[in-house]
DNA sequence: ACCTTATTTGAAACCAGATGCTATAACTCA
DNA sequence: TGAGTTATAGCATCTGGTTTCAAATAAGGT
């Protein structure tokens, strides 16, 4: 007992694969769609609608409805560093989940794997299966943790994504 | 080594304590930031902004900087459970750390020290030293990881917060 | 009491995200 | 391949949450 099974987890090998998988759930793949998922293929890291809609020349709102739609059909979810928007990722191809510092913004993501002795013990202890792809663990890194105190300084933005 | 030095673990008995830790600051002590500090002193659970604003009739915008404030100076700091606001509550004095149920809402707040072994491990692991204070740890409760699939559901508020 | 400076207020700006509408584009079936 | 059906894109507009601005006020020091 390692692991529980990964709830839903779907695993795309490319867009193609995707494709069909949405298709079989009757769903329509239009060009805005396509380039969503094909955008969301390309980027290892999650990114914002508003960068997904800026990079395709596509209406963030449609954008929104289709990273939402993606979601809620378990091709796609969002995690939330720190304040402000919501970064999308693929599920399954690549998943991380992630670190986040409090103090110099810092994002690690890792491999789930490394979580799970974590999550075996909150399994164990509160009978919760957790998972950190939503939110990412949250504290102060080793360097940070070292220096003085805590100041929660959330730059709003400039995550230096240190992947 | 059971848990690190609880980072900034400002504790205040009362109201005046607090405020006294405010005045050495050289801050000033408005009707309206000590009302802010009453309320919070009261509740249990963390509050929203627009919370306290109404039950005190008090603007927003000067909740928000209060709060904003006296997070600042490690009085005060919020949590996000799900989407929706950020709720505010007091540092050290009845401090919890929360899970919470991606499925059902649910909202369990917890002895920082049942976390320290999860603490530890990270600590160990990566270096970090994690707090679950800001976002909570996220998954399935036991009641919801037995049914079917995990239909992230956030229904946007009504946070069952059984405490 | 007086002065200086922080703080309150109310309005307005702001950002992330959601929604309603109409034209259009996808898939279906003939 | 073409017509019909229905989802989707675009755009404009709305909302909730939070911040900012200018002007009026109130704290704390002297």
């Amino acid at each position: 007992m390692t692991t529980a099974p990964q709830v839903a987890a779907l695993s795309f090998d490319d867009i193609d694969d995707a494709v069909n998988a949405l298709r079989a759930r009757g769903l329509r793949l239009s060009i805005a769609r396509r380039m969503v998922l094909e955008l969301l293929f390309k980027e290892i890291d999650p990114v914002s609608a508003e960068h997904v809609a800026q990079t395709l020349g596509i209406d963030v709102a449609s954008v929104y409805r289709n990273l939402e739609m993606l979601e809620r059909h378990g091709l796609v979810h969002h995690v939330h560093l720190g304040h402000g928007p919501g970064l999308y990722v693929l599920v399954g191809r690549g998943e991380h989940e992630y670190l986040y510092c409090d103090r110099c913004a810092t994002v690690t993501p890792l491999e789930p794997e490394r979580l799970d002795p974590i999550r075996d013990q909150l399994r164990a202890s509160f009978g919760y299966e957790v998972r950190f792809t939503h939110f990412p663990l949250v504290g102060l890194c080793r360097d940070c943790a070292g220096e003085d105190r805590p100041a929660a300084v959330d730059p709003h933005s400039s995550h230096s994504h240190g992947h």
